[in-house]
DNA sequence: CACACACTTGAACAGTGTTCAATAAAACAG
DNA sequence: CTGTTTTATTGAACACTGTTCAAGTGTGTG
């Protein structure tokens, strides 16, 4: 309904003054971009649309529904189609790797995306998004459902776990509480370290390592 | 008004004046094993000790300092001697799994525990801790300083992402935001689970799956 | 025109962490 | 038993937070 009163105001060359929800949405998206989540409160939103507070829960139900629609924004990026055109990398956990590595570049694509998507993940687990597929690509490989809904998990953890104490680390160095350190620039080859212990652990598509 | 502290005071079997930063501390752990993290506020917590919120800022810093001497308490049951009486368990390693399992048992033995943990643990990594203990044991299985730095946080990851859902879940379903789920009693298999995940993604002490 | 609906305001509620001048209590010195 | 210094506490304020809601505005329909 907002958006018919949007769009007829700009064919009658009408000043735009509605508020949307996705207006609002974007607005929340470029505070996180260019501030931080710190930075995100209802009232700075607000303030951003020339709007008063109260506007704001017209078309959102509160800060934690802002916060779902975010992650999936953030998490977008990484759900695209399965790249076929990726060949069959010698291991067979190709797929859940790169899933992963996806996953963490969309993560950090946006300032305190880790952050965020946890925040919304932790009380909304069963929303959709990336985060699942891994039980699904588990699934698929043979592991019985428990079991690829368990290691699935682990490796959201991981990631979330991981990639948030890179982004908080890096927002204290901003606000010049921690200096940067020389072993910060291997956050990479370290993500992938700990990516590649879990993905080793997996039992191979027949048979594996891990028993019970 | 002085009066009424001082009886408010001898109610509660607290000395009659002075304020101490280990009775602060107390407090605070009473609130939270009790309450929660969300009833842990320095409002509530001068009011439980018969004081002025003010009263606190000349004992603790702020209340980061106060998290994170409360992660120290949460996690000391996790860090008595190495249990020697141990056997020599089959997998090699066993004392991996084992201090995994009593961080786990005590982050589970506060309310909020591994949340609170996670927050002292993401502004102050490195203060002493069970949780900087995985790197020493990985070192001593012969991993490079590096690896074992990256294996060990990883640990710490899933450690801490584990349990802090476990336990906000929990708190939701107090809460009655959430029902309870048949699966939720498997918790422990769950994190078993995962952890023997990564540890079998461990080299074996003489050459390993992992290699960089 | 009047009714109804969509949307926004402005003000309030009930909190939050933190600071700080003034003040009280205890400790020590003469 | 004074006087001074140190230690500890108060009370009030600052600058915020998320959220609610009666009242009001503006628009579209009967």
């Amino acid at each position: 309904m907002a958006q018919l009163i949007f769009f007829e105001r700009l064919r009658k060359g009408l000043p735009t003054l509605a508020l949307t929800r996705t207006q609002i949405v974007d607005t929340a998206m470029g505070i996180l971009r260019d501030y931080g989540l710190a930075d995100l409160s209802m009232r700075r939103l607000a303030r951003d649309l020339g709007v008063q507070p109260g506007a704001l829960y017209w078309h959102v139900k509160n800060k934690q529904e802002l916060f779902t629609v975010l992650a999936g924004l953030i998490l977008a990026p990484a759900d695209s189609a399965p790249t076929d055109s990726a060949p069959t990398d010698s291991a067979p956990t190709a797929d859940l790797r790169l899933l992963s590595l996806r996953i963490r570049s969309a993560l950090l694509e946006v300032r305190d995306g880790a952050e965020v998507v946890g925040l919304a993940h932790a009380l909304t687990p069963d929303t959709p998004s990336p985060l699942l597929h891994f039980t699904t690509l588990l699934a698929e490989r043979g592991l019985p459902p428990t079991h690829a809904v368990w290691a699935g998990r682990a490796l959201v953890h991981y990631i979330l776990g991981f990639t948030t104490q890179e982004q908080t680390r890096a927002g204290l160095i901003r606000a010049g509480l921690l200096t940067e350190d020389e072993t910060d620039c291997y956050a990479d080859q370290a993500f992938c370290y700990g990516l590649d212990l879990f993905l080793a652990g997996l039992p191979s598509p027949d048979g594996g390592s891990v028993e019970y």
